[in-house]
DNA sequence: AATGAATGAGCCTTCATTCAT
DNA sequence: AATGAATGAAGGCTCATTCAT
């Protein structure tokens, strides 16, 4: 009673560090990451404040872990379709891969997308932006006019937005997704027949 | 003596009142709710904290009175909208204004963006939300399918996005914005063609 | 009763300001800057540490705003000597002037001698350098030789040592710190006639 | 391989304990006790905080070790002196030797100095105290007079003195030295000559 | 219409220290 | 001989808010 294989509570030592991310995603999605007080994380977790700095160096720290879970996969989409001739198809798997990745990781996506004004000045959203331009540059072609860099951009959006209105909004999971896929594949392509 | 139309500095006198929405709202969307305090935006305004609650009686309260320059102006579009024939001419010159709505509100919007997580829960979300729905209801047709209703939804985060994002993307703004309205067009022109 | 002309608890209202720096210094004096704590000097007021806050910006701005009755006088000495012909009188009245200044300082001129690897990086090292430097300006004359220097530098030296070691020495005060100006006259003397 | 009497970093391996004793006091000297942390010292030494505490018990500890560099030598000395005749000679040569002390302490006794607020309440305060007070019952005689017994001290300062502020001083050093041993042996002969 | 003074709660962070391994 | 993990206490500071004047 009470052992077993359960995520029970007993089962600390080792994992801290994991288990204070996850409560801080947690609550960050929550209430936001201001809002959020060390505090809140450690009682949840029943460890002091101190414990946390053993793991982290700073609050802003325990977020930039987190965001690892998303900026690295995106990082090896870019390296890879930079390895890929430069076709549609290529781009429409570009954007299936991409549209995976938020779907995994749409907790930290929403909140980053909820904490824009917070994660503006704390490294991260430096660190994002440049991905996003990255992806925008491995879809659209070198000369490409601007409404197909639009397209693009727009493409990818839709994808974010996807991974976080969808959610709110009625109907089918699976049938949204597939939705907004579409659209974001139509852009591309769109953008891919004007270059 | 004293009086004059000018925007000088002297003009203090009875409108300290706006002069904090202006301070709060110019702060708000620079900082984030949070992050800017009221020390600061007193500061600014070279009066004491205590005369804020003069004109407000909470920090929360400044932020309310704020939003009201946006939502009145949707509120009037839908209703402008809702009496006018549903016919593609209609769609299309009411993203013109939305979009206009929001390049005159751009920095509260931006505001209101980037601090999602903060918005949620101090009821001006709920209401915001709303209006959206009610956007998408008024350019979407009753029994279009999903797709149209993606694409409805996705013409207005366009134009959000836009208002957002174009700011720092390069380019002509001129040029952006029409490239922005040009897509945000197609799709309720899409739309419109599906139902 | 309890009201009266007394120094007693009760005169709250309007000298708070005043009332913290006498506890600060008092504590900065007996135990250190490091190991004097905001919550040490707000509990001695029976006042809430934001109240300190409401007083002075920093910590240091405290002990700053300590050390101007000591820099104050110093300068306004400095900026009176300078208007003042430079022959032999006008020094040795400086010196005196200089030596008054150190005796009614005695307890925040020991505190800074007593922290001085604190007080080193406090920006009122720095502070009090220039005016010692200062001091040297005025009581050398433009042509002096080294010897001359180091004399005058030496003069003012014997003064702050006389401020701080006189204490703890035997004997009556009054004659100490005869003794000390005197030492310092001579030097300043000396100085004088080799230039 | 590995070994050899050079100074190098991989000759770590029971050591430890001098490495901990140099890193500390070169903290302690240039930020002040309270305000270096052990782990500071530890990351200097690319080593846990815990790893201080099995060569220390406390921080104070640390500190304490240190001292025993200026506190053994002196008792020495005072043990020395107190088996030799009574004579001017052994005086002077007593002086002698607790120059040559301080001259090698010199940055352990500076810091002393210019952290002696920290100094007070930590044990060393009243240890050092006592040293010097033995060493002024070396140097004077049973039945002197009370301005013997000043000049004694007097002599022990100037050396104290001699070690801190002729650092700084500009000149010859070992010029500067032989003047201050110069003066203390002056002040101890003249003490001789009282009793 | 606004200020001066203060509060109470809370925040992030750091520190010396401990202890099982 | 040293580490990994954690603690309890404290520290400086900021914030929204209040209220008598």
């Amino acid at each position: 009673m009470g052992t077993g294989t359960s995520t029970g509570k007993q089962q600390r030592r080792g994992n801290t560090r994991q288990r204070i991310q996850d409560v801080a995603l947690e609550l960050f999605a929550e209430q936001g990451y201001e809002k959020t007080s060390l505090r809140e994380i450690s009682e949840r977790l029943e460890v002091t404040k101190a414990a946390l700095y053993y793991h982290f160096k700073t609050k802003e720290d325990i977020l930039v872990s987190l965001f690892e879970n998303l900026t690295t996969p995106i990082d090896e989409l870019i390296a890879w379709a930079k390895e890929q001739p430069r076709s549609l198809e290529t781009k429409q798997e570009v954007l299936r891969r991409y549209n995976v990745i938020f779907t995994k990781a749409t907790p930290l996506f929403r909140f980053m997308h909820e904490n824009q004004a917070t994660i503006r000045d704390l490294s991260i959203g430096e660190s994002f932006k440049q991905r996003v331009i990255g992806m925008v540059n491995v879809l659209r072609d070198p000369d490409s006019p601007l409404t197909a860099q639009v397209r693009c951009f727009s493409a990818l959006t839709t994808i974010h937005g996807g991974a976080i209105a969808l959610r709110d909004a009625e109907g089918d999971l699976e049938e949204k997704q597939g939705a907004t896929l579409e659209v974001a594949m139509e852009l591309v392509t769109r953008a891919h027949e004007e270059s």
